[in-house]
Formats: structure tokens, C-alpha cells, sequence
DNA sequence: ATGTCTTTGTGAACGCGTGCACAAAGATGG
DNA sequence: CCATCTTTGTGCACGCGTTCACAAAGACAT
């Protein structure tokens, strides 16, 4: 029986192993003390509680190039995602394929949403249809959406937003260089204005080390 | 002159206003009692610590949808980037005008970023193609790489990268939308294993309440 | 069986970030 | 010029998450 200690999967993820075991213990995943975790069960639990166990269908709205990168992107069905349908408003889409599948009418959201038993939309359109589309996704079931639309969704209670900027890992990047920059040269030469102490190591979190309040 | 008060922008940002003067002091921003920030000169310190008044020259590599879709993306230029260059491996790419400007060939690559000073790249290739251009990147000079190709990136100490992966955010969402569906027929018949007490607020962090480990 | 050795699961301590609360600073009005 | 009022900047305390450290549990050898 093929296992890991929490000390090798902590050495492989960079985290600390006691850590790695109390979150194991949330999940209510048993190892085996002198042995380790079961590498299979283990596997199956983790992905049972994230939900990749189950099969979502979800709808791409907005078929220009990002959605069909999307529609395209072999990551989804390998995490229990399965593309029911890409739907757009041009009706000059509508028919032909994107990855497989023919792209289908905005005409017919709401019968596509209860046909499939969606609950996840994403949304890919410009920026001025995005509420628009929200809105009719919610009407017709959706309670969770990811929006790569720059535009602030509102939702009513119960429903998820996540909003995907694509430029701000971009500007968190940038935000990095030009710390370099200014190291080599010691000297803020602008204003007087000390560099503020900000922790160094900037590869830890996702979002790193970025104040929680930018301008829009 | 314009002002607003920490307590305003706080209200609007959904955060602590003690939390947000704090930040503000360690950027040097200095506001005036009994009046609030001057609201331009915060905008400018705001953009400057976050390098938004540079000009960010980046080159996209892996001119797919995914890499045209970036190419086309509005909000690039309003946060100071400025795309120097589209790069495709593609021969049959090469002229084809994407996002008004012509795409070029891998070949070209090192002169590129050498001629226009690019310190931050963009991946957009297949998993395969990554790590090689990625290692090009680095060896002409690029600093910062912004991945959005499924793989891990290596790369030599004083190179950051961060990787963007499209399913992540979808899969955040799935896990909440299980832990809804959870809800509504309260026991979890599977194994008698109790549901985790996690936090119920995942609107907060950008990251939500996912633990750190996943499979991949 | 019994002892040793490995690794888990977790109580307790530590450290850091958040939020409270207030003194200091400056505006504004009399 | 003084009093009052608003809002900043920040010391301090609280709470939460991470890490340490160890007892308990089980495997494995003798």
C-alpha cells in the first residue's frame, strides 16, 4: 500500500508538516501513525471534500477569445468540470464550433441553464453586457458565477461572485520589479519618502504582499 | 480641494478605517487632521508605490486564444503596461495582425526583449512549450513571468513567477456551491465523517477558506 | 508478547495582523 | 487668539492562525 508521511508532503508543498496533519485532521482524513497516509484514500477524500469528485456542469457566456480559451482549457474536465454549453449573443456565432461544440444563442440561456441543472456560469463578455447576463444566469438558477468581465457584479443573497483580473497578478508582478529596481540603487531620490518595511519574501501567500486597497 | 476621510474609503472598501490609515502611513502618505487625504496626491502615491506611473514593456509569448484574448485585454494600459510584443512559435502566425499589432517569431525572442527592455513576460503557450520559453525569457534578461500554462515553472533564484490557473477560482466556487447544496439536507450520509468547521464567510479573501494543499 | 521505532493527532505557546481607543494636529469659527 | 471640532497617526491589547513539542497509536522486529 502506496503511502506519504506528512513531513514528505510538507517538504513537497513548502508548508510546515504540523500544519499539513491539523489541516488532514479538519478534513477528518485518517493517517496511520508509524506509517503515513494512504496515498489513494487519501486522494479520494481530499477530492470528495473540494467537490472534484462531483460532475459540474457549468455555461461560458461570451464566446470572443477568452472564452474560448476557457471553452479550450484542458483544466477544467480533469477537476470535475464538464463545459454544458458556450453561449453568446452574436448571432453570427451561433452554430459554429468552439472546442468541440457548437455555440449556442443568448436566446436560449434560461432553457439551456434548467435543461443542463447549471449552477455555475462564467462569464466572458465585455464589460456593458456583464450585468445583463448576470442577471438572467441568476434568474434562471445560476448561484455561482466567475466573472472575467472588469466589471463589479451585484447579486442578490445566497448567489457566489468571484471576480478574475488578469491584469492584477500582472501589477503584483510589476509591483515586485520595481522593488528590485530600487534596491540596486539604494537612494529614493523622488521625494524623501522612505521605501516602506514590507516583508521581504513575497512568495509565500497567492496574493502576496500587496495592500488590501487599490484605486480602481 | 478634494479630500476624502479614511472613514469614507473604508465604508466604500468594505474594510477597518484604523486598518486603512495604517496602511496609508506606512506608504508615507500623510493626510491632514481634521480634513482627511488630499485626494489627487493620493491617487499619485497610491500609483506610484504600486509602479501604475511606470511604463511596463511586456511581451506575451503563445499567441493561442488565451494569449489574444490578454493581447486584447482594455485593462493592460490603464494599469501602466504596454505590450511590447506578441510571440508565437507558429510561422503561419507570424505578420497576422492580432490586437492592431503584428505578431512575431520565436526566433526573434532575445532581440525583442533586448531591444525594448521587457523585464516582465507573459506565458501563454501549451504546458509542453512552457518551461523552454521560460527558460529564453530569463536567459534575455526578463525578471518577472506571469504563467498561465499548466505547469510549474523553474527558474533561477531572483526570478519571480506567478502562475495564473483559470480553474482555481471555478473550483473555489464548486466548493462552496457543494457546501450550499450540503445544507439544505443537513446530514452527510457518506461515511459519519462530520463536516469541517471551517469559516462561513468566504466572501473575504481573495482566496477564500480552500485549504493549502491540493492534488494536482 | 514485548520493546523499539516511526509518525500521527493535538494541546499549548508564540507571533503577527487587526481593531480599539486616544492623544496630537490642524482646521474653523467666534 | 482661544475654543471647539474633526480626523489623522499610532501605542496597545486582543484574537486567530501557525508552529512547536509531545503523548498516543500503531507497525515491525525479535
Amino acid at each position: 500500500m502506496p503511502t506519504v508521511s506528512s513531513e514528505e508532503l510538507a517538504a513537497a508543498a513548502g508548508v510546515n508538516s504540523a500544519k499539513l496533519r491539523k489541516d488532514f485532521s479538519y478534513l477528518g482524513s485518517y493517517g496511520t501513525r508509524g506509517v503515513g497516509y494512504d496515498v489513494e484514500y487519501l486522494v479520494y477524500q481530499i477530492s470528495r471534500e473540494l467537490g472534484l469528485t462531483q460532475d459540474w456542469p457549468v455555461v461560458i457566456v461570451g464566446i470572443g477569445n477568452l472564452g474560448a480559451a476557457l471553452a479550450n482549457y484542458g483544466g477544467f474536465a480533469s477537476r470535475g468540470f464538464r463545459v454544458a454549453a458556450l453561449i453568446d449573443a452574436d448571432p453570427a456565432m451561433a452554430g459554429k464550433p468552439v472546442a468541440g461544440m457548437p455555440v449556442q444563442h443568448t436566446d436560449d440561456l434560461e432553457r439551456i441553464i434548467s435543461d443542463n441543472g447549471v449552477s455555475i456560469g462564467v462569464i466572458a463578455t465585455p464589460a456593458g453586457a456583464a450585468q445583463q447576463v448576470c442577471d438572467r444566469l441568476v434568474a434562471a438558477g445560476v448561484t455561482s458565477i466567475l466573472n472575467f468581465a472588469p466589471t463589479v457584479l451585484t447579486v442578490p443573497d445566497g448567489v457566489d461572485v468571484r471576480k478574475v483580473d488578469l491584469s492584477i497578478e500582472l501589477q503584483i508582478l510589476a509591483f515586485h520589479e520595481q522593488r528590485k529596481a530600487g534596491e540596486e540603487s539604494a537612494a529614493d531620490a523622488a521625494d524623501g519618502t522612505a521605501t516602506p518595511a514590507v516583508a521581504k519574501d513575497h512568495r509565500k501567500g497567492p496574493d502576496g504582499d500587496v495592500p488590501a486597497v487599490m484605486p480602481a
